[in-house]
RNA sequence: GGGCGAAUGGCGGAAUUGGUAGACGCGUUGGACUCAAAAUCCAAUAGUAGCAAUACUGUGAGAGUUCGAUUCUCUCUUUGCCCA
């Protein structure tokens, strides 16, 4: 008996799909068509866990819907644009493009080995110049259709590097790279007016019932529909400032109204800017940051100014007006009334400045003399202390009739707010796709003419600069048109522009004069499965949901908004984690163990090992497992089988070696089973018993994968596989018909390819068929049963078990209890009160 | 602080959605094979009591609905993710 050799078998496959081309898609009309795509990946290097997982669990779907007859389009792609190869060439002093191309073709050959079943042809690159130029005419679609515009905005500025950094740069208010104290500076920049399609991004996805639930919460939040009004208080103390606009969620709280604050950016802060107890609060503020956790996190702080707002309800009534750090200018107006008694982070100021708290809602199980100290109240209940407001229900009746009231009295008006702001697609980088627009010598901004474009990056040039490379590329920067000179954008798009299309672009990756090809997109799209990690829950997914909408806008023939018919987000590959006593980390081959307990370093026993929680795999943590070292060790089917066994897709997975083994052994136990089945199938007998036991097993199975497959239970799946090979293992102590024996040995086969495809392609083989057959249909017939177990229970407590005939009735099975000498003594010289009778399950049977 | 989810043997996890809790795998223990080890195969494996048949307890804690609850409801604890 030869051992199953993976290393000849997985290659044989791999040329031989590669050689016939047996993955490559075209449309086909007769064919009922299935999408299926996984989240592209950035070409870092090499490729992780991560991309095993989750292109294995694609690869299961995409191979399960070929073997069901469906025209499957099945690509991959490289989202190459990007920050890190601006980095590693300017280390390395190379160019990006060339790192990129390199990980690139490094990362192909891993996908590869793993098997997978992708239409290589359609392969993209987003920094190809062949997919970037469709995008930049997008751009200027969009531009044209005013769905794109220039403003001014504040960003997180690194004074040393020149740079414009992401929030998650900044760490504690420092550069990441160069440690520079970050300064918060205004630059012009390109907006996308997402914000305009907030309410149908909204209400939209309620269409979508096969995205998660959680998914579909998380963007709902993100967008952040709410409800409120608009109010303007009167200003005193200022002769330039009259009054000041508010958005509000809460204007029936206006009578508990303490004090207004305002963001640092606030157009009123310019009459500020000569005083330097001022310069020096705003410059206090700009070191908590600028995202709203830290600001929430950090200390609120204030600055009190002379002015003073008063209460549109009460003109008596007048309160101070501070500059605050926890006020966002992105969000309302940037100014906010404060009502500490019904608002914690209202509440935590007005501790700290000492302002008044006034209670105006009380829960409906108090009385009137209910008030807050020191927690704000933000439940429902009643208003109490607001003249005319008092009595109405919080927060049913009491929003609306306040605004009502605000509105007749011309005080203020209803104003639905989004939290969704435009999205700010500049950035100062080289290494994306340039921004087609040029400016004169005025400065007004023109789309780059059509003959002018595409517009090339520029290639290697100087990375090593202050600020963006491109501004120092002065020939590449200036250029004429029609004897007028013009000066280029520098700025490049956000790398989350490239992946808001991609998807189109694999239906017609060829395409020359445009984005896409109409016919092809109109039969391939939508994605009918997108298979991702959930941390791109929110921006990949809502941009590029903005995306189809974009370019839909004004344009009939676009058909569909939706990009992402399903969508399945997988979770992360954790590994534990290892210190050394000195605290350095370890990475796994580094470390050894004695009896599973305790942990050392490798060949040093006395050096102690700490052990830490099992996290997600990271560089940082050295706590990774390189893909390609485990593919060539265990094989590619193996480690396909282990990354989907052992947890649920959904849900994060613990890498194990031992698993992995597990996984491995497994494979060839099935072979040595294979190689037994062969031996057996010419031979001749007759059991009809045990062959409607084989075939109800079998039948069973099928169905079993039919649920799980649909479910992505994919764990639940690989179990019923160990069931199978477990079952199959023992018929063959039986003397079973051998040609009954193949027959159902073919579907136990079909249905394992799509998950190790390589061993049910050579098992075929190696039996004289050279085509994996359809998806085999369950037989109902041959999964009937007469006989089942039946459950007794006595008062609800199960008492024994039962064989009785297939859907036996209440009465008979009573019978065939009582008659059962021993099962008979359950019930003897009791009355039977009441009993429950579930259809070939259970009986439940109360006694007095 | 808010929203959503989760909690089941030593471990990862099943449970046809209210009907036999612990499938399947890992680990552990015992046995076979071997001079020995590895590999492989066989058996046992929720806990307590018992030689045993068996009995009782048991799905984070506590209550509730129900003939029957891992599953539904409420409260609490711990924990994860997202948002603030």
């Amino acid at each position: 008996m030869k051992r199953y050799n993976f290393k000849l078998v997985e290659k044989k496959w791999q040329d031989h799909w590669e050689k016939n081309k047996t993955y490559k898609s075209s449309l086909n009309r007769n064919k009922k068509k299935f999408y299926c795509l996984e989240m592209f990946p950035y070409p870092s290097g090499k490729i992780h866990m991560g991309h095993v997982r989750n292109y294995t669990i694609g690869d299961v779907l995409s191979r399960h819907k070929i073997l069901q007859n469906y025209n499957v389009l099945h690509p991959m792609g490289w989202d190459s644009f990007g920050m890190p190869a601006e980095n590693a060439a300017k280390e390395n002093n190379l160019d990006p493009k060339v790192w990129t191309e390199k990980n690139i073709s490094v990362m192909k050959n891993q996908l590869q080995m793993l098997g997978l079943s992708i239409d290589w042809e359609r392969e993209i690159s987003t920094c190809s110049e062949d997919y970037y130029q469709h995008q930049q005419n997008f751009f200027l679609e969009m531009y044209n259709k005013g769905l794109v515009y220039r403003k001014e905005n504040y960003v997180n500025w690194d004074p040393i590097d020149e740079t414009v950094l992401a929030n998650e740069q900044v760490i504690d208010g420092r550069g990441w790279r160069s440690g520079a104290i970050v300064q918060r500076k205004k630059l012009n920049q390109w907006f996308f007016n997402i914000s305009k399609f907030s309410e149908n991004l909204l209400d939209e996805l309620d269409n979508l019932s096969n995205w998660p639930n959680k998914v579909k919460t998380m963007q709902k939040n993100w967008i952040g529909k709410s409800f409120g009004c608009e109010i303007d208080f009167k200003i005193e103390g200022s002769k330039d400032v009259k009054s000041i606009r508010c958005f509000t969620t809460r204007p029936d709280t206006l009578f508990g109204f303490s004090f207004l604050a305002l963001s640092v950016d606030h157009p009123i802060s310019k009459y500020f800017e000569d005083d330097e107890k001022f310069i020096n609060f705003r410059k206090e503020c700009s070191k908590t940051g600028t995202t709203e956790e830290s600001i929430a996190q950090g200390e609120k702080i204030g600055f009190k100014t002379n002015l003073i707002a008063i209460n549109p309800f009460d003109e008596k009534k007048k309160v101070p007006v501070f500059f605050a750090n926890f006020v966002l200018m992105d969000y309302g107006f940037g100014a906010v009334f404060g009502c500490p008694a019904h608002d914690q982070r209202d509440m935590d100021f007005a501790l700290k400045y000492q302002l008044e708290i006034k209670t105006v809602v009380k829960p409906f199980d108090k009385d009137e003399s209910f008030k807050v100290n020191d927690k704000a109240y933000v439940d429902g209940g009643e208003i109490i202390n607001s003249k005319f407001l008092n009595g109405l229900k919080v927060p049913e009746e009491s929003i609306i009739k306040t605004i009502n009231i605000l509105e007749e009295r011309k005080l203020g008006e209803k104003k639905i707010n989004f939290r969704l702001k435009d999205w700010g697609v500049s950035r100062q980088r080289y290494w994306g796709c340039p921004i087609p627009i040029m400016y004169d010598n005025t400065g007004n901004p023109h789309p780059v003419p059509n003959e002018l474009l595409p517009v090339k990056l520029p290639e290697n040039i100087n990375l090593n600069t202050k600020g963006n490379p491109l501004d120092h590329v002065k020939d590449w920067k200036s250029i004429e048109y029609k004897g007028e000179k013009f000066t280029r954008e520098t700025d490049t798009l956000d790398t989350f522009v490239d992946s808001s299309w991609y998807f189109l672009r694999f239906c017609s990756p060829n395409e020359k004069n445009y984005g896409y090809n109409e016919d092809e997109i109109n039969y391939w799209m939508p994605v009918d499965q997108y298979i991702g990690g959930v941390e791109h829950a929110i921006l990949h997914l809502l941009y590029s949901r903005f995306f189809m909408r974009a370019i839909g806008y004004k344009k009939d023939d676009f058909k569909f908004n939706e990009p992402f018919e399903g969508l399945f987000t997988q979770g992360m590959v954790c590994h534990e984690t290892y210190k050394d006593e000195k605290g350095n980390w370890l990475r796994p081959d580094e470390v050894e163990t004695k009896d599973g307990k305790k942990y050392f370093v490798k060949n040093k026993i006395e050096n102690v090992v700490t052990v830490g929680p099992s996290e997600s795999m990271s560089k940082s943590k050295k706590n990774t497992i390189d893909p390609e070292q485990i593919i060539k060790n265990y094989g590619a089917d193996s480690v396909r089988l282990f990354i989907l066994s052992d947890s649920p897709p959904e849900k994060d997975i613990q890498w194990s070696e031992q698993g992995m083994v597990a996984s491995y052994k497994f494979i060839q136990k099935l072979w040595v089973l294979h190689e037994k089945i062969k031996d057996k199938i010419n031979h001749k007998s007759n059991n009809l018993n045990l062959e409607n036991n084989f075939e109800r097993f079998i039948n069973e199975t099928i169905s079993k994968f039919d649920y799980n497959l649909e479910k992505f239970n994919y764990n639940v799946l690989i179990a019923s596989i160990y069931e199978t090979y477990n079952f199959l293992n023992n018929i063959l102590e039986s003397k079973i018909d051998g040609e009954i024996l193949l027959k159902n040995y073919i579907k136990i086969l079909t249905i394992l390819s799509p998950i190790i495809p390589h061993f049910a392609n050579e098992c075929f083989d190696n039996l004289g068929i050279n085509k994996i057959p359809s998806w085999p249909v369950v037989d109902k017939d041959k999964t009937k049963v007469d006989k089942v177990n039946f459950v007794i229970q006595i008062n609800g407590k199960k008492k024994a078990t039962i064989s009785s005939k297939y859907n036996i009735n209440e009465k008979d099975l009573l019978d065939q209890l009582t008659n059962d000498k021993n099962l008979s003594k359950l019930i003897m010289g009791k009355k039977i009160n009441k009993s429950f009778f579930v259809k070939n399950r259970l009986i439940n049977i109360l006694l007095k």
